[in-house]
RNA sequence: GUGAGAGUAGCUCAGUUGGAUAGAGCAUCGGAUUGUGGUUCCGAGGGUCGAGGGUUCGAAUCCCUUCUCUCACCCCA
């Protein structure tokens, strides 16, 4: 019987794999440069751990389940909940600020589509321990560091950088309730999904005609600045301080580097209710795929969790989207080549077995890629697989080897020389 | 959970008004080729035509049910 794979899920065959592991060594290698340290936790943990920050509606796309005990558990959908926990539990040995990143198997009981499955990998870095904006900053920083490695250029990704504590301050001077501003931010973060009609009547029904031009002009700014010419910010207030902060941002973006990549958009917004200060995510340019991730600066992450009140600045990137962007621009072919061999070692008549598989014994020892046939057929058919398997240098065992000798092969020039095995050996490399 | 589209070999697809043993390319394996690879030529294996039922002398093809996949919506931690 014939049973398919879970919905949702991939089998990732050898030159899959080998994709996955370039995308993942180059979020490890991105990290660490970057300063942050790994870390992993339980891939689950308690189905409670995931109720604290979020309504029923995510409960039910999670995986959980009963163990023995009766206890109820559920497949991790986020790392962040395990991070706090774990930073929690050692928050006063812990050095501040505290960097670290991790890239979990995540799994999501929703829907699959386009970029989204049930399982997939996050890559995710957190900052905790640092109010300052050059926290936020360098968390873009890491996230740019990444995509520039990988090939993308400001012509296919940008970095869209808004802040909810400017939103908030913006819409609250507008005239819009303090209660009113978790479900506004519902409706602003679909904007560039509705046509602009349906946007603009959605907006009147909840904040009325007058509040709602201004809704709409503000949320067509270019820059951080023209926003006052809709509202005027008082000194030291909090739209004061809010567009301190990101014009603070913006400057340690360009000291770094990246401005190129990065731009002001007040339609970023972000789903949760519970990030607090700047927050971005990457587009590609074109639009037609989702956000290929998502961040931001959250102050009671702690604190949610049972520990002080630290705040946490970070982000998320899943692979899957990441993946589909990254071969639509052709940057996966040529990069990864999923097998590739130093050694083909090939004997040319059975009695030669023996001595080839001492010869690749060594060879593997010395730690180069050896493999040889186990079908003892012609030269010509052996030095056709090596070539499919690309091996850069074949050994000849054949009459030469009763003299002591191999003939050694490069696969790339056809150039062949015959050089004694004991030379070969204690310098491959020479050769 | 809602809606639309699609299921034929490992992959990409053909398959006439419903007609006899369901085909091609790529991939795999073997041979031409027992001391020289990438090319070429020849051959082989591989199918419950997603599944179940119905109409018919006859179904990959028409009808019903169901499953799966894809895309969009809800949601997006």
């Amino acid at each position: 019987m014939k049973i398919p794979p879970v919905k949702g899920t991939r089998d990732f065959y050898p030159q899959e794999m080998a994709i996955h592991n370039w995308i993942v060594d180059g979020w490890k290698r991105a990290s660490l440069r970057n300063g942050f340290e790994e870390y992993d936790g339980p891939i689950f943990e308690y189905l409670q751990m995931y109720q604290i920050k979020s309504g029923d509606e995510i409960v039910e796309q999670l995986f959980s389940f009963k163990d023995r005990g009766d206890r109820d558990l559920a497949i991790r959908p986020e790392i962040t909940p395990t991070l706090a926990r774990m930073v929690n539990q050692r928050i006063n040995t812990l050095p501040k600020p505290i960097k670290w990143f991790s890239v979990p198997r995540l799994c999501r009981a929703e829907r699959p589509q386009k970029g989204r499955l049930r399982e997939f990998f996050q890559w995710n870095i957190d900052i905790i321990g640092e109010d300052s904006v050059l926290a936020d900053a360098e968390v873009i920083f890491t996230t740019v560091d990444y995509l520039r490695e990988v090939g993308l250029t400001p012509n296919d990704i940008k970095v869209k950088i808004s802040s909810r504590k400017f939103l908030s301050a913006v819409l609250k001077k507008i005239g819009i309730s303090e209660e009113k501003l978790n479900s506004l931010y519902g409706l602003l973060d679909k904007k560039t999904k509705l046509p602009a009609e349906a946007f603009s009547e959605a907006l009147i029904q909840q904040v009325g005609e007058r509040i709602s031009e201004q809704v709409i002009s503000f949320m067509g700014s270019q820059s951080v600045t023209s926003v006052e010419n809709i509202v005027k910010p008082d000194a030291g207030g909090e739209l004061d301080i809010a567009i301190k902060e990101l014009e603070d941002c913006a400057s340690r973006l360009g000291q770094m580097g990246i401005s190129d990549y990065c731009v002001f958009d007040p339609g970023i917004v972000r789903g949760l209710a519970y990030y607090t200060g700047i927050v971005f995510e990457v587009h590609d340019i074109q639009g037609d795929l989702r956000a290929i991730c998502g961040g931001g600066r959250f102050d009671n992450l702690l604190h949610d969790f049972g520990g002080p009140k630290i705040t946490a600045t970070g982000m998320g990137m899943g692979d899957c989207v990441l993946e589909i962007l990254l071969s639509e621009k052709g940057l996966l072919n040529q990069k990864i080549s999923a097998r590739s061999l130093d050694y083909f070692v090939l004997p040319v008549a059975d009695n030669l077995l023996d001595d080839t598989i001492k010869l690749v014994a060594q060879l593997r020892t010395l730690g180069f890629k050896t493999i040889f046939s186990y079908k003892s057929g012609s030269l010509s058919k052996q030095l056709k697989t090596a070539s499919e398997r690309n091996a850069k240098y074949c050994i000849i065992i054949g009459d030469e080897f009763k003299a002591g000798d191999i003939v050694l092969k490069d696969m790339s020039t056809g150039n062949q020389k015959t050089v004694p095995l004991n030379e070969f050996l204690a310098n491959p490399g020479k050769f």
